[in-house]
DNA sequence: TAATCCTTTCTTTTT
DNA sequence: GAAAGGATTA
């Protein structure tokens, strides 16, 4: 008898499946097949226990993964699921806030503000307290805002815990934040989690109508839940107890993010929950597994697991030693022209610590015509004019938000300076809609020009307009209107410097919103605002069949993901790991499994490289191979080319420095060089140093090619 | 209020 | 080296 839910599974696999109730905790490894796990369980719950889909409830952490797990379960019950309650948790989120808007302070139509959008509103705070900016980063401040959203810790419970003046002060600042959301009728990312899960702990109703809805929960990458996303888990399963979790804990690299690696313990404890380990792996060479076990196998607290697979094929890692980061990306782009022929573009993917790295692997890309894609860093969103018109658009949804309309309001020109927007805010702080002050513009403000007046005039009757018919214009005929009505294009093609471009920009934006109507039924610009705000960038990899082109990205974007052929590059101390991680033993784990996840990417080829210098702030910086990669059993390694393992290896219990602005290299000082190693100046004039090297002896360094020494302490 | 120039900061990762 | 912010002048 054939089950095609079943057949497919071995034997871990299986096990995970069939054991639908109680509390389960799939260990699984990279490549194990968990996706499979998920997928298949989902399918035989709804066989089994005859359940009506919506009663299941599956969270992932990216709508990549909630949609490729829709129409995979689609594909295997043979009908079509893509209104299920299968989400990312912010999505889920988000739904709990709309389907209860009655139990919130924020009305149907709330905005979601982005980070950038969040800091922007710290920035401005700060401007108006008083509070010097240096002191007080708006990204720090918003880390310590988030975390404690992300912790579950109210503001009255932070109060309490308040010791030093700093911390005062970020409360005071977490006080107007809020304050000044609420105002603006909007939620920051971890409200959407935060806020639900207030919710539901206060409302007994809400609380059972859900937990009567998913009688069986399953969470992917659970490893990455942070204590606000567990606490809301605790409450919806505790009920039913039916909770499968699969999780990874040597992929957990969101602690940074707020994710609590300890949910994973803690969950096993908790629920008595049963474990079923995945080892076996189904996507990488033995070489490439074994090497990802050793680079983790140190860390300790970990649950032991070991991957193995039935692979054949087994190249040995290839690593180049690079002298500058040019050359590292040069070697990288002949090394994918090579494989061309044996593979496609599609099957390469080149990934770095950070996003400031892809620019020069970008520009050897391009100089060779290789076609690429950099995914994430977050540009396209974050472009000026893409801002411009998402901050219209949500100023038009909900015209009590200060901070869009702060951005918009001389977006074009209309002659409004700091000035009249203050004049405008002190009427909106007196609680009169902002709306209400355009429309009547001319009795609130006496001193403005003539101008002014009949602009804002037309101003806000284009926002009227649009606000009224926002639920029947399609979303991309809503931008066409409003780029039109507010005469963007002008605007940019006479204002700014790249009009062109960023018009160009502008029109890419409105493609990829005709894009989004095709995914939904009827949608609206309301939609569309709220699902692109949590749209992430993993969510862009496109189909497989339609991709033609390498794959660039960092590595956190990298995790889930898998490809033929990888590239870690920039793998130097103090990138990774992260030269952040240096003063916390946590920390400096989460860089190690980092590159663990990294190196479980690849199936077939794995490729690494890093270089001694490189541009950083458009200064030149010097490094060392990273610590890492002495986890790496030397049979292993292919190594590329001569260097490898020199003398500067070897040295490395040296640590080097660039020299500061006004210092100088003087005669007697100990340095080195990236090629002829250590050594002593021995003469200094105005054009050029000479060094005696240990190794080479005397040598002339110019005084273009200074850059190369650096001092040894 | 707008335009221009100069200074400072930014980069670790992102739902 | 870019982008944002600040200061200065028109």
């Amino acid at each position: 008898m054939q089950d095609p839910i079943l057949d497919v599974l071995n034997e871990k696999q299986r096990e995970a499946v069939i054991n639908t109730d109680g509390a389960i905790l799939v260990l699984a490894g990279a490549g194990s097949g968990k996706t499979r796990v998920i997928t298949h369980r989902f399918a035989y719950l709804l066989r089994e226990k005859k359940l009506n889909p919506f009663n299941i409830l599956a969270v992932t952490f990216t709508n990549k993964a909630a949609f490729e797990m829709k129409s995979r379960i689609s594909k295997l019950v043979g009908y079509d699921l893509s209104n299920v309650w299968i989400r990312t948790f912010h999505s889920m989120g988000l739904m709990i806030l709309r389907q209860n808007p009655e139990h919130i302070y924020y009305p149907k139509d709330f905005v979601v503000y982005d980070d950038l959008d969040s800091k922007a509103l710290i920035t401005s705070i700060l401007k108006d307290l008083n509070l010097s900016k240096e002191k007080y980063s708006p990204s720090i401040i918003l880390n310590k805002i988030s975390s404690l959203k992300d912790n579950a810790i109210s503001i009255s419970e932070y109060e309490k815990e308040i010791f030093s003046n700093f911390d005062k002060i970020v409360l005071e600042i977490y006080k107007e934040y809020e304050k000044r959301l609420r105002k603006s009728k909007a939620l920051d990312f971890s409200d959407l989690i935060f806020v639900p899960l207030q919710i539901l702990r206060e409302n007994e109703k809400i609380l059972k109508k859900y937990q009567n809805l998913w009688q069986y929960v399953m969470v992917d990458e659970f490893q990455d839940t942070n204590i606000s996303q567990y606490e809301l888990l605790k409450l919806i399963v505790d009920m039913n107890k039916n909770i499968c979790v699969v999780g990874d804990d040597d992929q957990s690299i969101y602690g940074w993010r707020g994710a609590n690696i300890r949910n994973i313990y803690d969950f096993k404890e908790r629920y008595n929950a049963k474990i079923i380990p995945l080892e076996q792996n189904y996507r990488s060479t033995p070489i490439i597994l074994e090497t990802a076990n050793n680079v983790v196998s140190k860390i300790a607290g970990r649950m032991q697991k070991r991957l193995w697979t039935e692979n054949k094929n087994n190249e040995k890692i290839k690593i180049f030693d690079a002298q500058y980061d040019k050359e590292e990306a040069k070697w990288i782009v002949e090394t994918i022209e090579s494989l061309i022929g044996s593979y496609e573009y599609k099957d390469l993917a080149v990934f770095y610590r950070t996003n400031a790295q892809s620019r020069m692997i970008e520009e050897e890309l391009l100089y060779k015509n290789i076609p690429y894609k950099i995914f994430g860093g977050l540009k396209f969103y974050s472009r000026k004019e893409i801002k411009d018109i998402l901050s219209y658009i949500k100023f038009i949804i909900n015209t009590d938000d200060w901070s869009s309309f702060e951005r918009i309001i001389d977006i074009p020109k209309r002659g409004i300076g700091e000035i009249t927007l203050n004049k405008i805010r002190r009427f909106y702080e007196e609680g009169i809609p902002l709306a209400e002050i355009l429309q009547n513009i001319g009795e609130f403000i006496d001193r403005v020009n003539k101008n002014a007046i009949k602009d804002l005039k037309d101003f806000s009757q284009i926002i009227i307009d649009l606000n009224q018919n926002k639920e029947e214009i399609s979303p991309a005929n809503f931008v066409k209107i409003l780029v039109e009505a507010i005469g963007y294009k002008d605007y940019l093609l006479t204002n700014e410097e790249n009009g062109e471009e960023r018009w160009e920009n502008v029109e890419e934006l409105i493609n990829s919103i005709k894009e989004y109507e095709g995914t939904k039924e009827n949608p609206t610009i309301v939609d569309y605002i709220s699902d692109i705000t949590l749209q992430t960038v993993a969510d862009e990899i496109g189909d497989e069949n339609e991709r033609n082109y390498v794959s660039l990205m960092t590595i956190h974007n990298a995790k889930g993901l898998e490809f033929p052929v990888v590239f870690i590059s920039g793998v130097n101390e103090g990138l990774l790991p992260h030269s952040s991680s240096a003063n916390s033993f946590d920390e400096y784990n989460e860089e190690r499994r980092l590159f663990y996840v990294a190196i479980t990417r690849a199936k077939e080829k794995l490729f690494i490289s890093y270089s001694y210098q490189r541009m950083n702030y458009g200064e030149v910086i010097y490094s060392k191979p990273s610590s890492f990669l002495d986890d790496i059993p030397e049979k292993y390694i292919e190594n590329v080319n001569r260097k490898f393992k020199s003398e500067i290896l070897q040295n490395k219990s040296f640590t080097y420095r660039q020299l500061k602005n006004n210092e100088a290299f003087v005669v007697g000082m100990q340095v080195s060089h990236d090629f002829f190693g250590i050594g002593t100046v021995t003469f200094i004039s105005d054009k050029f140093y000479k060094v005696n090297f240990k190794n080479y002896g005397v040598q002339i360094i110019s005084l273009e090619n200074i850059y190369s020494l650096k001092v040894v302490e």
